[in-house]
DNA sequence: AATTTTGTTCAAAAAAACTTGAACAAAATT
DNA sequence: AATTTTGTTCAAGTTTTTTTGAACAAAATT
């Protein structure tokens, strides 16, 4: 049955980093990583829960609180080396938080790589996370209502029974149409 | 990146079941297993989308869609015979849908096995999966915050940034703290 | 009290999700 | 236009979650 994961990352007083190594291409001369700071550790622990909470990977949960945690815009390669983590997490991990509205890309005058940070506001938060992870599955409530209510066969015994049903898959939907704008709404005021 | 999986069940129009056999101990003669009705394969296939929208296992949905479907209460024999999973799958997935309330016991007078029914109570399926998968980790909130804010060390140059993070995580976990009861009492409605 | 029925548990197997890293593409610099 | 820098993609590897089924436990029936 599901559950969320608990690792030592997760645990309250853990202060190191666990990963296997990846360093770009044929680079022979490796900079050490910068250390994280205690905040930025415990930023990043906190954030591997709230996500792991919405069943989301941990990496993603790692990229959003160091971002989170650090005042200056962070590039792709600052996340991977501060976190330790594959360039290919790295860069999935930074487009699914910003196409989510998580991260906010910015660009620094003179300097190439793109920089990250967090957005912090609950509305934009939120609204990403409705608009991408739970509004698809509403838009398609009619659909699937249509679909079920067709395998009906009114003639048959358990017609009666299962209008029912279908009614009361109808009220959900609806409940659910006027719940999240409300909940968005509310965001805004936090 | 996260994503909710896709499969012959799934989609629209399939209409026959997909796994490996289980049959009850040294039971030489097996009855074949009902076959599902139109109705009900296509409530399991709905289900099985919501609640991997949730990101809970298929067998879960599973169960719930053939309860969802089916006039009568069913016992643990029924369920597992009729959507063919082992009973473990079985006995745990009822196990857990009735730990959040979604499943009822029902006591058949004179017929030993248990039965189940599906809760379709707006009210009582929110606050069930609230409490059981959120709550948790809102009452965990006080302790992350104070753990995250002992770590900011007042001396330290980024001390009034960190400060400014935590306030914000405090407003969240207040957001939150509103939210959930709103819903909460706003599914009694439906 | 032996047997049968019913339900749970948990180690091992299978499936799904996540991560890695090397190959590729695109853009900028030399 | 060659090279370097930066970012993405995806097949293969790893880890985690889910499912299976056989062993066990508990209760009821014979």
């Amino acid at each position: 049955m599901p559950q969320v994961k608990e690792t030592p990352f997760t645990k309250g007083g853990s202060l190191s980093v666990k990963r296997s190594r990846a360093s770009r291409g044929g680079n022979l001369q490796i900079s050490p990583p910068p250390p994280l700071s205690a905040f930025q550790l415990q930023s990043v622990a906190l954030f591997i829960h709230v996500f792991g909470a919405l069943s989301l990977p941990r990496s993603i949960g790692e990229i959003y609180g160091l971002l989170f945690s650090t005042p200056e815009p962070l590039s792709l390669d600052d996340v991977q080396t501060r976190l330790q983590l594959s360039r290919g997490s790295a860069s999935e991990g930074l487009r699914w938080l910003r196409s989510l509205g998580a991260v906010n890309q910015v660009y620094l005058p003179g300097i190439r790589k793109e920089h990250f940070t967090a957005e912090t506001s609950l509305r934009k938060l939120a609204s990403g996370y409705l608009r991408d992870r739970i509004d698809p599955h509403l838009e398609n409530g009619p659909n699937r209502l249509s679909i079920l209510e067709s395998s009906i066969d009114p003639a048959s015994a358990s017609a009666h029974f299962e209008k029912s049903r279908l009614g009361q898959i109808a009220g959900w939907y609806k409940f659910f149409g006027k719940v999240l704008p409300l909940i968005k709404a509310l965001a805004g005021k936090f």
